[in-house]
DNA sequence: GGCATGGGTTCCATTTTGGAACCCACTGAC
DNA sequence: GTCAGTGGGTTCCAAAATGGAACCCATGCC
């Protein structure tokens, strides 16, 4: 499967992952979550090189994650914004940070420290469901498929450790055709 | 700035990035949250070529998120299983997923659905704090630079959209010693 | 022996990055 | 008017990563 065919699968993540997916928009997601907006000023936190940055930003700016708003004419200048769909990312980048805090620190703890301003904690982020208020648990999830999606989705159960089983299941799928 | 050094950078973002912010790492953690174990099962599902897959796979073990258990002797044969490290990226991926079935469907909504098993309902996430146990908006959060890291972390203010100031403030920052 | 299976590795062509230089419109200083 | 500076890029080429396909190897099944 090519990367660039991403964005046409049946699944949230790839399409996503389409969009975000690459080496430096995080990255460039991230400085704009802390009030970055101009291409040098990216340019020169990031390290990476003009042409990427300029190709990442145009990307975002064409899928409708950032803007570009003009914060001066004559000469003219922009800036890159970010939309309402991108500002929907701040769960992601907040949950990745504080993994990367709690796995990947070395001795002096984490680099940045979040605080919550209107409780004036230290941010703790959690998962909760929005429905019930309960923090949510990889096996609280129960995953099925929109039955608008006629291909089959979902992995066939492997009887993971299940010894018993006999050899070879039908653990080949019929042939598809490049989607999944 | 390579991505090769980027596990090395004082950013908790960088550094969960080094790890699996490249091209395939979060489709396959994606598909070990849904039950898949095998590497062929892997390959089948993701249609990556098996040399990509084995090297995400050994350096996802490599750094702990994954580990290889074996589920037979005789031959011997292993499966890859989450550990808590993995686990913990569940809030990452379950809003990812959300994001791009916001913002990325077709018209046929959301390819898989996710129902929150305790409460029986859809399952949408929510950041929240778990101090307060309030929702958590990008405005909420103040970032401060943990002092033990000498080297400026945080952006220098741009004065986004203020026309009023000097053509030129002290936008160049002290040169740096690659890191960032 | 011959074939299948899980779990890889090797080889080579195509794509993506990284590094560095170059470009262009505009401005303000001289 | 010229000249350097700035924001925001583009071009060119070499180095690295990815895609495709074939090959490998131990074991087990018949």
């Amino acid at each position: 499967m090519r990367w660039q065919h991403l964005d046409q699968e049946p699944c949230s993540l790839a399409r996503a992952l389409a969009v975000i997916g690459d080496r430096w928009t995080l990255m460039v997601l991230r400085d704009c979550f802390l009030g970055v907006r101009r291409f040098d000023h990216f340019q020169e936190r990031l390290g990476v090189t003009r042409h990427v940055l300029s190709d990442r930003l145009r990307k975002l700016v064409d899928q409708g994650v950032l803007e570009k708003a003009a914060y001066q004419e004559r000469p003219r200048r922009e800036e890159y914004r970010l939309t309402d769909m991108g500002r929907a990312l701040h769960p992601v980048i907040v949950h990745l940070v504080q993994w990367g805090d709690r796995y990947l620190a070395d001795k002096r703890g984490a680099p940045l420290l979040h605080e919550h301003r209107t409780c004036g904690h230290r941010l703790e982020a959690r998962l909760t469901c929005d429905a019930c208020g309960e923090p949510v648990a990889p096996r609280d999830v129960r995953v099925r498929q929109n039955p608008a999606f006629t291909d089959p989705l979902l992995p066939v159960p492997e009887t993971g450790g299940d010894v018993s089983r006999p050899p070879s299941p039908p653990t080949r799928r019929p042939p598809r055709q490049e989607s999944e």
